[in-house]
DNA sequence: GTCTATATTTCGATAGAC
DNA sequence: GTCTATCGAAATATAGAC
């Protein structure tokens, strides 16, 4: 495993565009494996699997991906091209719980934009921890890390620390924790009744 | 995996408790594996690894569980030992905001005195889930799934359900997805701020 | 109850033709 | 770019002695 990881963002557009070019296979590798990482977890999906639904063989999958983590890596560097500089802001100044509020507003939105790749985040935890152990190269200083020293950040009372975390598990408790049973409400709504609610945590 | 499983449930003691007499070795196997599931996962983690750590040999473990899964379904009893009961008051009746405070109330006293259970159920939700699939007893109803159930419950307003679903996640994420930001934290008073927080969400 | 084998399967990964 | 064929490793699980 001392191969370099070279993965690269697929495309976030929706898959439907009006002027949708066919996406690239490298791209429908990456779509099929999110959709079985998320449903059967990264270590119970096999690249025999993957290649299946594609209707390519498991080699083929090795003329795009050097390993079978480097196509989770790829899917991770989704997650960062999303709003998550926007962590960056705290890397200066201290944090506070109105920063936090305007924070967790645009969370809110990159999650139910982007709901797929942060509920197979939140599904493979184990995987990815697994995968930043072995990049060593910790260009990516990654997100849960600035999340826990941010939250240990003693300058910031306790009360509002621990209302900070409370507050983004609110947020992915509601968009993730309970299935499919919000499905129906639109996502403007949904939107707006979480701002209010962590509105009322971090108020 | 036509085998049927026979898993029971461990000691809930604590560790050293005034008269603790010598774990079995059953419950030393299911001690051991809970650390390494949480620690590595439940699919990254060999039977070699947690019979090595145990002074003993992989088939040792046999004796004890007719499966790997055996182990982790084992470990998921515990679960159904602590307070999920709970949920079942709302079996007969309709859920209201109050009823789910209450449980709540509850939910975070279980989950500070039991973190390590509920920590691995949070990080291995695909092994798991995968269990509950060939699991079609059904006698146990999955936990999940009465509390999709709950939230899909149109009898309750959205803004309601929403705020329910977000405040069983922000008890989550304060104990949980902050890693150990708040170990310094007694647990009376991290109990007592996300009581607060609670009734900030459900109030 | 615990051990020493060993059977069996599956998976990730590679080589090389086309 | 995709295929066929295969390698090698690691894991779960079993058989049978002690």
């Amino acid at each position: 495993m001392a191969q370099r990881i070279h993965a690269a963002v697929g495309s976030a557009l929706p898959p439907d565009a009006p002027d949708a070019e066919p996406l690239s296979t490298r791209e429908r590798i990456l779509d099929v494996a999110l959709d079985l990482f998320i449903e059967k977890g990264f270590d119970k999906t096999s690249l025999r699997e993957i290649a299946e639904q594609l209707g390519v063989t498991k080699a083929a999958l090795y003329y795009y991906f050097a390993s079978k983590e480097d196509i989770l890596m790829a899917l991770h560097l989704r997650l960062h091209e999303f709003g998550f500089d926007a962590l960056s802001r705290f890397a200066e100044q201290e944090p506070t719980v109105e920063l936090w509020a305007d924070l967790l507003d645009q969370v809110v939105e990159q999650m139910l934009a982007h709901r797929k790749i942060f509920l197979m985040h939140e599904r493979n935890q184990a995987a990815l921890e697994t995968l930043h152990r072995e990049d060593h190269d910790a260009q990516h200083d990654d997100l849960q890390a600035s999340f826990r020293r941010l939250l240990s950040d003693s300058r910031v009372d306790v009360r509002d620390r621990v209302r900070m975390a409370a507050s983004f598990g609110a947020v992915m408790g509601a968009i993730f924790m309970s299935g499919d049973a919000f499905g129906e409400v639109p996502s403007s709504e949904l939107s707006e009744i979480l701002r209010d609610a962590v509105a009322d945590l971090l108020r």
